[in-house]
DNA sequence: GTTGAGCCGTTTTTT
DNA sequence: ACGGCTCAAC
């Protein structure tokens, strides 16, 4: 092939770069775009890229900037950069996600736009608190003009890097009749009060003193010698016009992207920045990488075949040498239930044939999916990751230990005040806090200031008076305490002083106990950060937590989440007209929705080496309704020749491509096999679906579980012991079988999972 | 000021 | 089906 022409005098890390890949490390000066499809070896020409600027000495690695958009991503090109040059890797401060990166500048710049550096960054919650506040003080019905929606503009508006002044009439009538400018504004102001600011000022503000502020602007344009964007086709308006000021004196930009993944528009991603760069770059050189390293020609072709379908493509050719394989199989199922039977029965005979769990991935659509496989397994013990979902920092112990921890650092954060101010409870209600807020805003002051100088007065009742000066002179304790005090320790104490840790002791429901551990979790976290501002930073930004917590797992995660990764079994599940594409996708936003839905499923099959397995269920439930589902359309254009359909459903025949062809009786499956009403009628009034089996002629197979093979009791568990499990609860061991247990939990009834899940209570 | 019952929207996707 | 939020009662 064309690797491998490597002369030995080469340096290592060209060894095994193809053609392209070579073309695309070796042209470091003028702007290029690389268009590298699915499974190229992309980071592989990345990273190597970076090592030959640091290695020929064309830049020093604090003088290269390098942009991902997810905090794996950054991390991988850290990790793989380190390989090749070793610490060097450690002077690249400029390396990471737009949003840390710029959050990095801000925080140097910070007065230009008004904030002082040690300013928060809120997330969607503090962000919708704050914006519930404005619209109520600004008289407008919140039923009618959600929070939400106000949000979604103003992330929109941010987005494209509109500050309030830019807003027209036209956009600004999306929200309110009109009002919607006029409440960005406001919203602008108060989160300058706070000296805070959401995700997409971090951007926002930086390009605003990029633009304004020219010294600036030529110190890091001096600064960068070279610029590297991953994943193009994702960046918005705001972060092209930043990363095109930054580029603009030396021009040496290289974009690494793919058209056909896109797949964040409605986060503001402009697949036309990736389109149009050719002209945006005058002299640009394009590469593409074409060849595939990662899936079997099936998989690829099918692939092709969907995104085919796509208009406004760049186009290109996937090609692989890899041996040809397995066909893509297509199965077709009764219902979502089924669906997770199914894809557990094919992970547990794939595990007989001596396969791991680890290279084995489920995608969804949307995250409620997952549950449905999680029931699934954890039921007969089969043990699987959810990537996604609550995340950690989400948590709400976790949020209110942090509140505790921004008042301390930045005392101008009221929206932390606020969060913590009565939690625990501490008699300190709705009219208190109104008092504080008056007082703050007749002052102009923060609200901790206000609540202490409200204890001065007698406004309050004297329960409450005496409970606020608590609040306050425990507040400033512990801002003096910070700066003496370890910060893992300094949250220790605050959580113990503030009755925190004595509320969650007190409270006996089942969750309390996992809080608790949270909260020490969250102290070891910090022990990996210099300060506490450096670690609040981080929460904020690198809000993902990996659950590395060891043993082998199936992993289920959104296609989104997905999105760079490659497993060797992928199963696509819920491929249906409304779920995949999305009812959404399908309503509002025309062609160009439905071709983003198409990229996501292109994504979706580009992400499996050697098999991929879709599958669709005829009757789902959907707002706790049943309801009759088609195939996706998305079957429909899988090609023929490459796929390999089945179903188990009673009549026998795959249908998904004669309901994209032929047929238009979306009910003509269930009926043949039933000769009885709508599919869900039944569904809905059948409790165990096995019990179907006599009726429509399909006996389940009995399981064995992997699980039981690998029995290795646990020592500290026995039979009438109470345990934890952080699903169910408390409940007490009925039965131990391997590393299987029986439980019967107190809220849950009784549930067979395995041991590694409980914890003795 | 705190607790419970009923109502509503929710299910795209993330820094 | 479920959780979060609003409103009413204690």
């Amino acid at each position: 092939m064309t690797q491998d022409v490597t002369t030995p005098d080469q340096p290592a890390y060209l060894r095994g770069l193809n053609d392209p890949q070579r073309d695309a490390v070796l042209t470091t000066e003028g702007p290029v775009l690389v268009l590298a499809g699915a499974g190229t070896g992309k980071t592989a020409a990345l990273t190597a890229r970076l090592a030959h600027l640091i290695a020929t000495r064309r830049a020093w690695p604090s003088e290269i900037l390098a942009v991902t958009f997810t905090n794996k991503a950054a991390r991988e090109m850290r990790e793989r950069v380190h390989r090749i040059v070793g610490d060097a890797v450690e002077g690249m401060p400029w390396l990471g996600t737009f949003h840390s990166v710029a959050a990095k500048m801000l925080r140097r710049h910070a007065e230009l736009v008004g904030l002082q550096s040690n300013f928060t960054i809120l997330d969607t919650d503090d962000q919708l608190r704050l914006l519930k506040q404005l619209i109520l003080a600004a008289d407008i019905d919140e039923k009618r003009w959600p929070a939400r929606q106000l949000a979604g503009l103003i992330d929109r508006w941010k987005n494209r890097g509109w500050v309030p002044v830019e807003i027209d009439a036209a956009e600004s009538e999306a929200y309110a009749n009109g009002r919607g400018a006029e409440l960005y504004a406001a919203y602008q102001a108060r989160l300058k009060a706070v000296n805070a600011c959401d995700f997409g000022d971090l951007l926002l503000h930086m390009l605003t003193i990029l633009k304004t502020h020219r010294d600036v602007l030529e110190a890091y344009q001096q600064r960068f010698r070279y610029i590297m964007v991953d994943e193009y086709q994702d960046t918005n308006s705001s972060q092209y016009l930043w990363l095109r000021l930054l580029a603009q004196e030396r021009k040496n930009i290289c974009c690494v992207g793919d058209d056909d993944q896109s797949i964040y528009s409605w986060r503001g991603a402009e697949v036309a920045n990736i389109l149009r760069f050719e002209h945006d770059f005058l002299g640009a050189k394009v590469i593409r990488l074409e060849q595939n390293y990662r899936s079997t020609p099936h998989i690829l072709a099918a692939a092709s075949q969907v995104i085919a379908n796509n208009g406004q493509r760049l186009g290109k050719t996937l090609w692989t040498a890899l041996e040809s394989g397995e066909k893509i199989t297509v199965i077709g199922v009764w219902d979502g239930p089924e669906e997770a039977r199914r894809v557990a029965d094919e992970i547990e005979s794939h595990r007989r044939q001596g396969g791991g769990y680890d290279d084995i991935a489920i995608l969804v659509r949307a995250q409620h999916q997952t549950r449905e496989f999680e029931d699934r397994f954890i039921a007969i013990g089969l043990p699987y990751r959810i990537v996604g979902g609550f995340r950690f920092y989400e948590r709400a112990e976790i949020r209110d230990a942090l509140a505790y921890l921004r008042v301390v650092h930045q005392p101008a954060d009221d929206l932390a005040f606020e969060r913590i101010v009565n939690t625990p409870k501490r008699g300190l209600g709705d009219k208190a806090v109104a008092r504080i807020h008056q007082l703050a805003r007749a002052q102009g002051i923060p609200l901790t200031l206000a609540a202490a100088r409200l204890c001065d007065t007698d406004e309050l009742a004297g329960a409450a008076r005496k409970s606020l000066g608590r609040l306050v002179g425990d507040i400033a304790r512990w801002r003096d305490l910070a700066n003496n005090l370890a910060h893992p320790e300094l949250c220790r104490q605050i959580l113990d002083e503030s009755g925190y840790t004595a509320m969650l002791q007190a409270d006996r429901s089942a969750e309390s106990a996992g809080r608790l551990e949270n909260l020490t979790e969250l102290t070891r976290a910090m022990e990996e950060y210099d300060t506490l501002g450096t670690f609040l930073e981080h929460v904020s930004l690198v809000m993902d937590n990996d659950a590395n917590d060891g043993g082998a797992k199936v992993t289920i995660m959104t296609v989104h989440a997905a999105k760079g990764l490659e497993f060797d079994t992928v199963f696509l599940v819920g491929w249906e007209e409304g779920l995949f594409p999305s009812q959404r996708a399908l309503d509002e936003g025309g062609t160009k929705s439905l071709e983003e839905e198409r990229r996501l499923a292109y994504v979706a099959i580009t992400r499996a080496r050697r098999r991929c397995v879709i599958i669709h269920a005829a009757n789902r439930r959907i707002y706790g309704q049943w309801t009759s589902s088609i195939p996706s359309r998305f079957v429909g254009e899988l090609p023929e020749d490459h796929v390999e359909a089945e179903t188990t459903m009673s009549g026998g025949e795959s249908l998904w491509r004669a309901q994209w062809s032929e047929r238009t009786d979306p009910f003509a499956h269930i009926e043949r096999g039933t000769g009885r009403g709508p599919g869900w009628q039944r569904a809905a009034t059948l409790g165990e679906p096995d019990a179907r089996a006599g009726n429509g002629g399909r006996v389940m197979e009995v399981r064995v579980s992997a699980a039981s093979f690998a029995a290795k009791p646990r020592s500290d568990i026995a039979i009438g012991q109470r345990v934890f499990h952080s699903k169910f609860g408390y409940g007490v061991v009925e039965a131990i079988e391997g590393n299987k247990l029986a439980i019967t939990f107190e809220h849950a009834g009784t549930k067979h999972v395995l041991d590694s899940f409980v914890t003795p209570a």
